[in-house]
DNA sequence: AACTCTATCAACCGCATGGCG
DNA sequence: ACGCCATGCGGTTGATAGAGT
């Protein structure tokens, strides 16, 4: 178990005069006891547990184990995050990534309705990984996360290129073991495309405004053949990325970089761009493979 | 080895919302 | 209708680990 846990003395308890609560990080001893609790009680209830603990430690009388006083919404919050048993712990994977920003772009800041679809994974981690991730990519194309060009960005480069991961990680798994990788294939389709739906000028506001999602559905291949340039079924939804494809890489080193023009050479430098440092990328939007398609896009429209 | 800087994430805080008497 | 309480939600903070110098 991960847990930074240290003593329960120090400056984690504070102790006002109008409060004795602990506060500061968990240790296993307290994950322990709450499990117990719950155990008997039931989740929910928080207040009630906290009440009852009386402004310092106390003793479940069930479970004979002592409990430390802290804010009630404490002990849900450490059940939610932490505890519970189907909570995922680890990296975000590339499909969680490209849900992340599918669903974002359509509902913005709230966390925890994006987290609904990304089980297992709460909607604290959702916004760390939007905030230290996403919101340092915008920071480092000079340009506001919630601006137009930043979403665009988004939705017309970065997540085809996820899903083109994806699709590339699911075709070696495919090679290496036909049976494993059909049931790859099949939870990564289940996963993704109710909830792929590509944007127009016509349904964008639509999409943006609804609740419902994946009312558009486009076969995940389509947007990969397009970016291999061997498309060859007509889609007018992805003509229109075609044709708004171009005039989207280009402008980004403009808009996106107070109008200095983008310094490729000066990203290309820096690892928190192309590479996430361990090896496998999935930290990162972008690999250094989309990089230099970036680059290579901004190059051929100079 | 020691120090500084940076990224990450668990935990906290204030506000909003809903249920209930 | 109103007030109180519990819980949910999103923003922010601070401790920690690891990388860099």
């Amino acid at each position: 178990m991960d847990v930074k846990a240290r003593s329960n003395s120090g400056p984690n308890m504070v102790s006002t005069e109008e409060e004795d609560l602990k506060r500061g990080p968990w240790t296993i001893e307290e994950d322990f006891k709450l499990i117990n609790y719950i155990s008997i009680h039931g989740k929910g209830r928080w207040n009630s547990l906290a009440h009852s603990a009386g402004g310092r430690e106390f003793e479940c009388a069930e479970t004979h184990y002592p409990l430390i006083y802290r804010l009630g919404r404490g002990y849900g919050l450490r059940w939610l995050n932490y505890l519970r048993p189907d909570v995922r712990r680890g990296n975000i994977t590339l499909e969680e990534q490209l849900l992340i920003l599918q669903l974002h772009s359509r509902w913005g800041n709230r966390w925890s309705k994006i987290a609904q679809y990304l089980p297992g994974r709460t909607d604290n981690e959702i916004k760390n990984y939007w905030r230290t991730r996403v919101q340092k990519h915008a920071k480092q194309l000079k340009c506001d996360v919630n601006s137009k060009e930043f979403k665009d960005s988004m939705r017309y480069l970065w997540m085809p290129r996820l899903v083109e991961r994806i699709q590339a990680a699911t075709t070696t798994t495919n090679t290496a073991s036909t049976s494993a990788a059909t049931t790859s294939n099949e939870s990564i389709e289940q996963m993704l495309l109710p909830h792929l739906s590509y944007y127009t000028p016509d349904n964008a506001s639509t999409a943006a405004s609804s609740d419902s999602i994946g009312t558009q559905v486009s076969p995940i291949s389509d947007s990969i053949d397009y970016y291999n340039g061997v498309s060859t079924n007509y889609n007018p939804n992805l003509d229109y990325l075609q044709a708004n494809l171009e005039s989207l890489i280009s402008p980004i080193g403009s808009y996106c970089n107070n109008g200095d023009g983008m310094d490729f050479g000066l990203m290309e430098l820096n690892h928190h761009w192309a590479s996430d440092g361990d090896g496998d990328g999935s930290h990162n939007l972008l690999n250094a493979e989309d990089f230099f398609f970036l680059q290579h896009q901004f190059n051929f429209n100079m």
